[in-house]
Order: C-alpha cells, then structure tokens, then sequence
DNA sequence: GATGAATGAGCCTTCATTCAT
DNA sequence: CATGAATGAAGGCTCATTCAT
C-alpha cells in the first residue's frame, strides 16, 4: 500500500525537481541557453534521468509553457473577480497579460516561443493539455465577451472568435513593445497600449 | 577616382554575395540551418570574409530582415494602389501581410524572430536602417488612416498610433495561425482574418 | 507437479514474447537501432526481466540467429526434396541462401554480423545450439555431396569440407553484391551468382 | 611560392596525423570503440579540426579502408611476381589474402565492415577511390585468369567475372574461419583453405 | 582586404546494465 | 521472479568566432 503511493510521489517529487531546475534556469539564463545538460546539473540528476521522464527537450519547455498558463489563467481570475463590468473585465485581462510579460517574462517567452516557432513540437499527449490550458484561457474570455452581450453593451455573434482576436492583438502589442523610443511615436508604451485595447473594446461595443 | 569607385563598386558586390548566399540558404533551409560556414561556402567566399562585411551572424539576418521588410513595403504600395477608398486600403494591407506571410514564410520568420528574440542584437547602424524601413511602412499605414480621417470616414487623433496597433494586430492574427483546428472554432483561417481586420477597422470608423 | 510445470510453461512463454519483441524491431528496423529498452517497451516487459531470461543483449540475438537458421533449414529442405539430382539439389541451396536474403534481409544480417564481428560473445549453451543448427545444415549439404559421390556424378573425399566450402563461397557471393554496378561488370547479379554456383559445382564434378 | 606549398604540407600532415590516430585506435581495439573524439584525442587535434579535414566518421574509416586496399595491392603484385604460373599466381593471391587477414586483422575488419554493412555510407568522391583501388586488385587476378586462358590452362569467357566469384569465395573462407573447432570438420583451417582454393582453380581449369 | 584552418565547449540523445524494492 | 528508475559516459556532430598569414 504505502510502497506504491511512496513511489508516485518520488516520481512526482522528480519531475517538480527538473521543472525547477528548467524553470530556474530558464528565468535566468532565458530559452537559448537553457540546455537539458544543464538543467540535469542543476537538478542534480543524471542526464539520462531527465530522459526517463521527459522524452524530449521540447516537452520540458512544453510543461513549463502550461505552467505558465496556469499562472496567466490564475492571474487572469483574480484580476477579472473585483469587477462586473464586461468592459472593465476585458480591460483587466489585457492588463494581466502585460504584467504577467513583465513578472514572468521567461515564462511570456516560453509562450512566445512556441507561438513563433515555424514547426510543431508535440504530438497529441502534451500538446493537448497545454491547449486545453490555452483554450480555457479563452473560454474564459469569451464568456466576459457573452456577458456584454448579454447585457446589451455588445454586438457580438461569435464571442469566441472575438476572444481570440482580442488575445492575439494583446499578444502583438506586447511584442511590438520592443519597438518603443523607434517606430512608436508615444514614448509611454502603456499608455499606447491602453489605447489599444480601448481601440479593441470599441470594436464590439453596440453602436447606436 | 576610379579605383576609389571601383573598390567601393566591389565592396558592394561582396555584400550582395554573402546577402544572396543567406539569402538562399535562408528560403531553402530555414532560419536555424543557416550558419556562418554554411553562408560562407554558398557565396564562395572564406568564413573570414563573412566577418569583414558583416560584424555579426545577426547583422547579416538584420540586412535580411530589411530586404524582407522592403518586398513587404513594396507589395503594400502596389495593392494599395487600385483603390482611393481608405477602408479597403487597410484591409488590402492586413490581405498583403497574410500572403507575405504564405509566399515568404521565411522573411516572415526573420522578422518575427527578431520581434519575438528576448534580447537587442543590433547598435545604431543596421538596426536603424531597419527601422527606417518598417517605419515607412508604418507610416504609410497611418498615411491611410489620415487620409480616411481627412475623408470624415475615421476619427483619429493619432494615425501613427493606430498604425501600429494595427500591424501589430494582423502581426499577432497571423501568428496565433497554427492554433487553427485547436483552439480557434473556425477552421477556416482566411475567415476568422477578415474578421478581425474588419473589427481592427470597426475601431476607427467614425460613428454617426 | 502441475505447479511446476506451469512455472516452465510460464518461464518459456515470457522466452517467447521477448524474441517476438526482439525479432519485430529486429526486422521493422533493423539490427542497429533495436535496444534493449525498446525490445522491454515491445514485449510489455520491465527491462530488468529481459536480464533475467537473457544475460545479454547478445544472446537475445543469438536466439535470433538460431531462428533465422531455422527457417533457412526448413527452406533448405523444401527446396531439395523436390530433386532427386544432387547438383539440382545444390543448386537449390545456392538460390535459397540468396532468397533468404532477399527475404529475411535482417535474419541474414544477425547471421552476417556474428560471423563479421571480430570477437566472440557466447559461452557454451547458446553458441553450441547455434552450432548445431548451423552445423545441420551444413550436414544436410554434405549429404548432397555425398549422394552425388556414390552416384559417381561428384568427385570428393570429404563432402564435410565441400559443404563448408560451398556455403562460404555463396556467403561471400552475396555479401559481394553491392558491388554490383561498380565492381561487378554484369549488371545482373542472379546471372553472376549461378554462374559462379556453376563454377562451385564444376570443381566436384568427376571429370572423365 | 614556399608559402602555399607549406600549407599543402602541413594540411597533408594534419590528414596524415589524423589517420595515424584513428589506425592506431582501430588496431589496438577495433573498429567499435574508435570513435571520433577519441580519434581527435590521439591525434592532439580538437574535434572540429577532425571535421575540417574529415566530412564524417566514416571518410576517416574509408580512408583507412582505401589505405587497406593498397596493402593489400601491394602485397598481391609482390607475391605473384615471382611466378609466371597463373595457377601459382591465384594461389598466391588466396595465401595473400589469408596473410592480410592475419597480420592486418583490423584492416581486413574495415574492409569487410564496409562490405557487410548494409546501407551505403560513401558518395561519388571518396567511394569512388575506394572501388577504383578495389577494382585494381580485380583487374589484376582477372589479368591472371586471362594469361591462364591464353596459355591454354584456363577455359573462362569472362575473366573479370571470375576474378570477383574467386576473391568473393575466399573472403568467406576466412570470414568461416572462426567456426573452425566447430563446424568445421578440419581443425587446420590453412589446410581447409587451400583445398577450397584448389577447387576454385579447378573450376576454370580446362578439362580435357 | 582576404583567407581558412583551428578551436572546443556544447548540442541532444541513446544505451546496456544494475540494484533496491 | 519481476520491476523500472537511475545511471553517466559516450555517441556523432555543429557552431560562431579568431587570428596568423
């Protein structure tokens, strides 16, 4: 009895050490390098540990990339909870995800990173779960989106595709940020930003 | 005189070489096979050329970048061209960013690569002519949305600004592309694009 | 009584189901990339238990050979049952060996590759299993030898050695053909190796 | 003028330093355990410079292989000079080839490595060498057959043929001789040889 | 200016085997 | 008997950059 339920919690003790030692290393020395021989190091394991339980460098980052979901998605709950309005709700949203590029910009990276990279990396396990994270994400926009329509302030059939338009924009704008003090004439990127994504809201506010 | 022209003529021609070799190799290949040693043999020139012409690895994909951003520049104003109409202009520009996304993933991935890299590769030089480049862009854009504004079709106070957030928008649509089939509902990519851009313009049409 | 019978039923049913993993990697793909852990995963067993039923990962691949033994055996006797000519006979053996070849590609690669390998792994009871199977179907060739001596269709003292001889020389013939387009001048190789089986069978050929 | 023949020099040494190092490694403990960083080792070259001057693992062993070749080449012409029996001369080639098995054991391993692999490693360049050198030792036993036909001794249409069915034989003779105290009924494996060598000859002797 | 040989740390991954349970 | 987590050396190979010529 004790002896199995003892060794699904080393194993799950082991997996929490490499994903500390990626995670740290990560925060750190960010993606680029951030080598599973390193991380091995790091988390004082073998190299061939890490293999026993990640098939792949990719699915290391993967976990860490639904980690960081998971952080968004909490943060995002919080932030939106203090407040009815569907509008503000939104405005929350766009905010969190802007903080969160700042607090956990390696775990922003992470997201990005995947996002960027030209070829896909998981099959069907992993990748499942980490859109599952993503699209409850979503889910949780689209409702905010369900409920202005809901109370007449907005137009809006499709509130889904409205969530993810709205997220890919936020995620544009983020990355754009790099180009303040050259491309974009306002210096305050937040204030720019905040532009934005009133620009974004009034996209779908009833007119008339 | 003429030798003074002749070297400079040959500098140039150098630049073209190693440019057209990356270049190649780049569309061929992809951006992370793409090595110094590898450039240096397809332009048929030593690795220590490469170094002569270009600092670094990165400043020979930040030349690249701009080529990628001149070809972007050039196709926006031949699509704007047919049209007066400041609306269908824009759309005609967020339609251009998508097929150059499809006919030139790579250039594509150079400037998303460093949109999306973590860290400032580039000093003053290069990197301002790539500005440069992305701002004629950018302010052809707002020249649009001034021109609409001008036509009392818009209302915006800064056409710079929105310009941005606008490419900074199609640049984000055009990336959460891959999430097709998982967590956006509609399959059909082009669709849930012309949404979108329409909302984009939604944003600024002035409302009666 | 019962007990201990299902025990040896048991202990040579898990024999089995390693070498059905063994021999499906072996000829999906290929002798080099099939792994003990790969082999385990297959045979939906721990790897610790292949090391109890095999002390090595050798003599799970001398079991193999033995197999492939086996059915280039069972070939042999099919093929030359149906002649009564002991040249026919021979003959049928040298277009078996190729057949098998083509057919079982893998199997005469283990053969091949612990008759290359400079060191010898097995110790007693493996090896001599291999040996006898091996060695009965050099017997089988011996007695075609022998059967055409007392015809006085064959001239030979020691049919033992010819039957060695014979399978050595058609070993080499096929290990010889990717050659074939460079070393080779005839591009058809079936043609160059019954034309060397000819030969074979010419030297024992009573000359009168 | 003495600048660049020094580089060609030096490069040559480097080659041959290389090669030295992956020999020595290759005869003290065979073709397995040479591995590029252990060649590199040896050699007091970094692991790179290997690649500078050596494509692949491989070229290195194709090289040795080549160099294998020569020996035996020489060998070949050195033994059959002192003859002008055609007989006498492939017998000599036979005992050669036994002797390059004996004294150059991991020559003759690189050899038959190559040959019993079963994928093609090389393309055109260094292949290339490799089958002309081969083709060489060929066309010189073929050569012998022919001065045996046109002495009246031998009776073959095609020389060449021969030439490859007869160093084919041989070389499975000696890939057989480890089975001798076991399959093979003779325990003096030269004696067994040199029968099977005799057959062969007897094969194109002209009967009659 | 141009060359290109040299570097060597580092990349990701595999592997046969052991041993405590 | 059976398990399977753990090992860690070793595999082949790449790479951006330097520097003496």
């Amino acid at each position: 009895m004790g002896v199995r339920e003892r060794r699904t919690r080393e194993k799950e003790k082991r997996r929490e050490q490499i994903l500390d030692a990626a995670r740290k290393l990560l925060l750190k020395d960010g993606l680029a390098s951030t080598s599973v021989n390193r991380i091995a190091r790091k988390a004082e394991l073998s190299v061939g540990t890490i293999y026993v339980y990640f098939k792949n460098k990719e699915e290391i980052f993967a976990s860490l990339q639904r980690e960081g979901l998971e952080i968004l998605h909490t943060r995002i709950l919080a932030a939106t909870a203090d407040t009815a309005d569907p509008e503000e709700k939104l405005r929350q949203c766009a905010a969190v995800y802007l903080q969160f590029n700042e607090d956990y910009t390696d775990y922003f990276d992470v997201i990005n990173y995947f996002l960027s990279a030209s070829r896909v990396f998981f099959s069907s396990g992993v990748k499942k779960s980490i859109d599952r994270e993503g699209a409850r994400i979503l889910s949780c926009m689209a409702e905010m989106v369900g409920m202005g329509v809901r109370q007449g302030l907005f137009s809006e059939d499709r509130p889904g595709n409205f969530a993810v338009f709205f997220w890919a924009s936020i995620h544009g704008l983020i990355q754009v940020r790099k180009l303040r003090h050259t491309l974009i004439e306002n210096d305050d990127f937040t204030e720019f930003y905040m532009y934005s994504v009133n620009k974004l809201i009034d996209s779908i506010r009833r007119h008339g």
